[in-house]
This record gives structure tokens, C-alpha cells and sequence, in this order.
RNA sequence: GCGAGUGUAGCUCAAUGGUCAGAGCACUGGUCUGUGGCACCAGGGGCUGGGGGUUCAAUUCCCCUCACUCGCCCCA
């Protein structure tokens, strides 16, 4: 009986994990110099959180949900997403009342079940930020500066940023409503789906790339020609923000979100090196969502990182090699350079040793192996001596090194 | 949920309805007993994903199943 891990879910190794790590880091540092800071949500909730937030007939809700019973009965539900979890805390500990604008981010895993496919998991790992508490257009520009600048500096830079505006509790509904107009004389062109989001969703036809609704949706009234004033002022703002910084964007008219949250600014980072699974971050404007989950009226945006989706955009990087192997020949050699190695590890030092007993030879292959910078032998003579050899295993220098005076001279060596 | 493709050594891949399923890389050992990379030599390693069927005989042909990959849908 061999084990293997659950569909749609992978481990990620050493040789793998380093990218993650570096956009896990550049993400915290970007986050934090804007004056964000980390939250950390629970990875599960009540059902009911996400059935609210997110909507009842969206896929995510539907169909893709990991939901079972507690031992209490209780109805749970693994986080598909991040910003209902972060604004249930945020109505929970009444953080409105803590600052003006809640600037949070988080970091975590998130399950949905879907089909595993290039990607796509099961769980995956998204990296996401939510300012609540303001509707100023000037927010939905930092969270955009903040978005793109994390991505410049992992060097994720091919990429194109998509922004719309869908409209607010007082335009969108009519704009729903010409759209359905306009559909339903053209519902026999449109697809099977279509049709079925024609009655659920039909902004998302929008988005459909099949031909014949292509033709369809060519000519479909725009969301930008129904906006209010109030929107389209809020719209004008952010890519005026946007163009004032620099930061390269197309309006996308067709640019819809699976998530019934979302209103005003809503926005994509795409690119076209992952085949079917082309969008790295996305976000937007939730104006409703606060109050809808329980808490005051409140405004929030917001965005998602897709980790892996961006990793694989990213270079990959070294695992980090020993500064400093030691070849230690006979147990006494290793009782007594032991503290040494415990001392310079707690200075930072990184440094591997033979575990397996073998002869020099062979400590010697194992460090080039591990790829380290030095190579400190000691062995029966070196004891005699006290007198240990320092190789450098690049230029095949070696120096002595007087035994009862090791870590300080070791350290010097090895961060010069 | 639907469609297509692929499962053979740790990895990348060969092969044939018929003797014992091979190669490269990796690994272990030796040439070289206290000095790595190179070279040469040798060695270990596989229920050919699992189950069933056809056949004298299946890794090969057929069915089922599982897994992976890619696409649709949807999303990050």
C-alpha cells in the first residue's frame, strides 16, 4: 500500500520552494511599506460566511466548495478565498473602530475543488491584501501600485494589467437589465452556457470565448456607457491615478468577476506564458460586502495573488549551499569540533557535515556534492597537531588553522 | 461535471504477442587506504500503475479502475 498525496495537491521541494519564498518575502516587504499588516485567518469558517459573501450562484459556491459536518454537526467550509474571512475578522473585532481604513494582508493556502489542470489545484496558495473603510479612488490606485510593484520585483514583468468598472448598487442594476434586453433577442446564437448565464450572471456572457457569443457580445451594450456619474467620476480617478504613477494598464470592458462581491474597480494581472490559466492576481472594489456580512456599510478593495501561477513565472533559485563543510575523520574529531559547529551556526553560518563515517575521500565528494564555499579537516593528525586544514574548494587553497582558536578566525574567512 | 492524451528503474525515455525488459543521467563501490569535480571499470535497483479478459504465451491487444497531463467550464 503506497501513499500519495490527494488529487490536485502537491508537495512543494526544496528547488521549488525558493521562488515561493522570495515573492512570499517581496510581497511582505512592499505590503508592509504601505502601511499593511498581517493578518492571519483561520483556514476554515462556517459555510455560511462564504454562501453570503461570495454568492450562492456562483461556482465557487455551487459546485467547488471542500464543506463537511463537524463532530458538532456544524457546517464548515475550507476557505476558498480569503477577503470574506478577513472581513468577518474585521467585523468581529470591530477593527473599524482601530483606524480609519483596515490595511491588512494575508498569506495562505485556499481549497477549491476543481479540476486539477496547469495551473490549477486543490489547494493553492494565494497571497491577498483588503484596505476597508474607504471608497477613495486614490485606494484603488495604491492597492493597484502595490499589486505591480510586488510583481516588478520578483521580476514577474511580462504581464498585462486589465481594469473595468462594473458599477454600484444604483447603475449596475439597470445595466443588467439593458443587457438582458439585449440578449434575449439574440439567445438562440448564444451557447449552451451562455444561455444559463444569461438567467444567473449575464455580465459573465461578456466574457465567453466562443465565436458565435463573440459576435454576439461584439455588439452588447457597454458597462462603461451605463455607469453612473458618481461611478464613472470614481473610474476617471483611478486610471488618471494610474497613468499620473506610470503603471501600464488596458480597460477592458469585458473584464467580469466570478464573485458577486465585487463593484466599481475590478481588475486582472495576465499573462500569456501559462496556457489556459492566464491570470496571476486579480481583485476589486466589494463596496457592499461589509454590510452584507453583518457589519456597518463599508467600502473595501482588494486583491488575490495566484503563488504558484506567479512562481513558475519567476526564476528559479539555488537552494542555499553550506558556507562551510567540515570532514571530520574519527569520533574524537567530532566531539570536539561539535561546539565549535553549533557556535558558528548560531552565528548564521550555514554548515554540513558526513553523517555516514566515511573516509575523507569520501567527505571530501560529499562536500563538493552540497557545493560548499570551505572545507575544515580534522582528523587524528590535525588532534595531534592542534592544527586544523582549511580548504577552499574553489581555488583549492588550504591554510592552517590553530584548533583552540577556531570560530572567530572561521567567521572572519568565511564573511569576507 | 465533460473531452483528449499518457502511465516501463530515483529522473528522462527506449523495446517486442515469444529466452532473463534496456539506455543515459543519478546512486553505490573500485582504480585512488587522509583530499572533491574528470576518466575508466564494476554493481545495486523494475509485480512494465492496479484488477480482469483474449491467447499456448501480454509490458505489447481488449475492458474496468486509479493516477498524472492538457483542454472545456471556472478561477488565482
Amino acid at each position: 500500500m503506497k501513499f500519495q498525496s490527494i488529487r490536485g495537491v502537491k508537495d512543494i521541494l526544496p528547488g521549488e520552494i525558493e521562488a515561493v519564498q522570495r515573492l512570499e518575502l517581496a510581497a511582505r516587504s512592499v505590503f508592509e511599506s504601505f502601511g499593511f499588516s498581517e493578518i492571519r485567518i483561520p483556514i476554515f469558517e462556517v459555510t455560511e460566511l462564504f454562501a453570503r459573501g461570495i454568492g450562492t450562484t456562483t461556482d465557487i459556491v455551487e459546485k467547488e466548495m471542500y464543506t463537511f459536518e463537524d463532530r458538532d454537526g456544524k457546517k464548515i467550509t475550507l476557505r476558498p478565498e480569503g477577503t470574506a474571512p478577513v472581513v468577518r475578522a474585521y467585523i468581529e473585532h470591530q477593527l473599524n473602530l482601530k483606524a480609519p481604513v483596515a490595511k491588512l494582508y494575508y498569506l495562505g493556502p485556499m481549497f477549491r475543488h476543481e479540476r486539477p489542470q496547469a495551473g490549477r489545484f486543490r489547494q493553492f496558495y494565494q497571497i491577498g491584501v483588503e484596505a476597508i473603510g474607504t471608497d477613495r479612488p486614490a485606494m484603488d490606485v495604491e492597492v493597484l501600485a502595490m499589486l505591480m510593484t510586488t510583481l516588478q520585483q520578483v521580476g514577474v514583468t511580462e504581464v498585462q494589467l486589465e481594469i473595468n468598472s462594473l458599477g454600484d448598487a444604483a447603475c449596475r442594476p439597470h445595466y443588467r437589465k439593458t443587457l438582458k434586453a439585449y440578449f434575449k433577442t439574440h439567445l438562440s446564437q448564444l451557447c449552451e452556457d451562455c444561455r444559463r448565464r444569461y438567467e444567473i450572471n449575464p455580465m459573465r456572457i461578456l466574457d465567453c470565448k466562443k465565436e458565435g457569443c463573440k459576435t454576439v457580445t461584439a455588439k452588447a451594450p457597454s458597462s462603461l456607457d451605463h455607469l453612473c456619474g458618481e461611478c464613472l467620476a470614481h473610474f476617471q480617478q483611478v486610471k488618471d491615478g494610474l497613468n499620473q504613477l506610470k503603471i501600464p494598464f488596458i480597460v477592458n470592458e469585458r473584464l467580469v468577476r466570478g464573485l458577486d462581491y465585487y463593484m466599481r474597480t475590478a481588475f486582472e494581472v495576465t499573462t500569456t506564458k501559462l496556457g489556459a490559466q492566464n491570470a496571476i492576481a486579480a481583485g476589486g472594489r466589494y463596496d457592499g460586502l461589509v454590510e452584507e456580512l453583518g457589519g456597518p456599510p463599508t467600502p473595501g478593495i482588494g486583491f488575490a495573488m495566484g503563488v504558484e501561477r506567479i512562481a513558475t513565472l519567476m526564476e528559479r533559485f539555488e537552494t542555499p549551499k553550506p558556507d562551510l563543510f567540515f570532514a571530520l575523520l574519527g569520533e574524537e574529531a567530532v566531539r570536539q569540533m561539535l561546539p565549535v559547529i553549533i557556535r558558528l551556526r548560531g552565528e548564521g553560518v550555514r554548515i554540513e557535515m558526513d553523517y555516514s563515517g566515511g573516509g575523507l575521500k569520501k567527505q571530501m565528494g560529499l562536500a563538493d556534492k552540497l557545493g560548499a564555499r570551505h572545507t575544515l579537516i580534522v582528523g587524528e593528525n590535525e588532534l595531534k597537531s592542534g592544527k586544523a586544514i582549511l580548504r577552499d574548494m574553489r581555488t583549492k587553497e588550504q591554510r592552517e588553522m590553530s584548533l583552540s582558536d577556531l570560530s572567530e578566525p572561521l567567521l572572519k574567512i568565511i564573511r569576507s
